[in-house]
DNA sequence: ACTATTTTGAGACTCATTCTCAATTTTATC
DNA sequence: GATAAAATTGAGAATGAGTCTCAAAATAGT
């Protein structure tokens, strides 16, 4: 268990907004795992333990979550919105098998330092990097 | 005017398809322009000339566009489907300001080596780059 | 012209996300 | 620890981009 806690309530206290029972049941259940998801997946999730949280409120939370840096969209070729820590993880980039919807993650601190670089020449300040490729994965290729 | 339809009516007929007038209508109004689109400003700017054009059938035509490669989706990052021109345009990626929505289109040679390098490594078969950052453009950094 | 096949327009439908609002919870004040 | 003001919540209605359905129209082959 990371301070994921700290960091979100010194955002929430920093806007004059509350850390509430369920504010704190969706971050803990984000942060139990480390893996990619999306509203529905951590409304299940949730709903296993809790049959109070509601959708409505999940919807409201991820903002702040993004908001605090702790997770980001990603994926963002997929239908439903994905997102993924940001909080202690490193940077990557996402292959995403068009077959079977393996995503294969990527260190990428060479594809980033090329769009800082081309970013700085436009005097742009990137915000959300958006770096990846859809395709087929070798499994899949062999069929 | 390039050859596009010369491009679409041979892809059609490998499929078994025909260059009908709303297709050939779609597909000229599409390439009138080089800029970004999506479905919404494509059928306000063929309804000016066409009052017989639907929805349904640009929704019909794109993914047909696609898959003759004269277009690709792209700006994934925004709330409706982006499409650019493919034919006729060198391969380039995105920042996008997310405050005016402006797009800087800037050249990529390098970034995708980049990406092709590891899908190799991966034995991942790219079919579709998604490069690009959001941010803020300089003008909206003097706000 | 006749028929089989494809395509089309209109609008119904889907489903992820956003919005509304009354009820509840939280914090500040006494 | 009651009371009141403010923020938050759950339930479900609303939105809206994209998809699907189906009867009518266009097309191609005979
Ligand atoms: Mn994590
Ligand atoms: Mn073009
Ligand atoms: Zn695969
Ligand atoms: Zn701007």
């Amino acid at each position: 268990m990371g301070n994921e806690n700290f960091v979100f309530e010194r955002y929430l206290i920093s806007k004059g907004l509350k850390l509430t029972k369920p504010r704190k049941i969706i971050l803990n259940t984000v942060f139990a795992t480390h893996e990619h998801f999306n509203v529905d997946g951590l409304y299940d999730k949730i709903r296993k333990k809790h049959k109070d949280v509601s959708r409505a409120t999940i919807y409201r939370t991820i903002p702040l979550l993004v908001e605090s840096s702790l997770i980001k969209q990603s994926l963002r070729c997929l239908a439903k919105d994905h997102y993924e820590h940001t909080y202690g993880h490193s940077r990557h980039l996402h292959l995403i098998c068009e077959k079977c919807g393996k995503i294969i993650e990527v260190e990428s601190k060479e594809a980033e330092s090329i769009l800082n670089k081309l970013a700085k020449k436009h005097d742009f300040k990137i915000r959300e990097f958006n770096i990846g490729a859809k395709g087929i994965c070798n499994k899949c290729q062999k069929k």
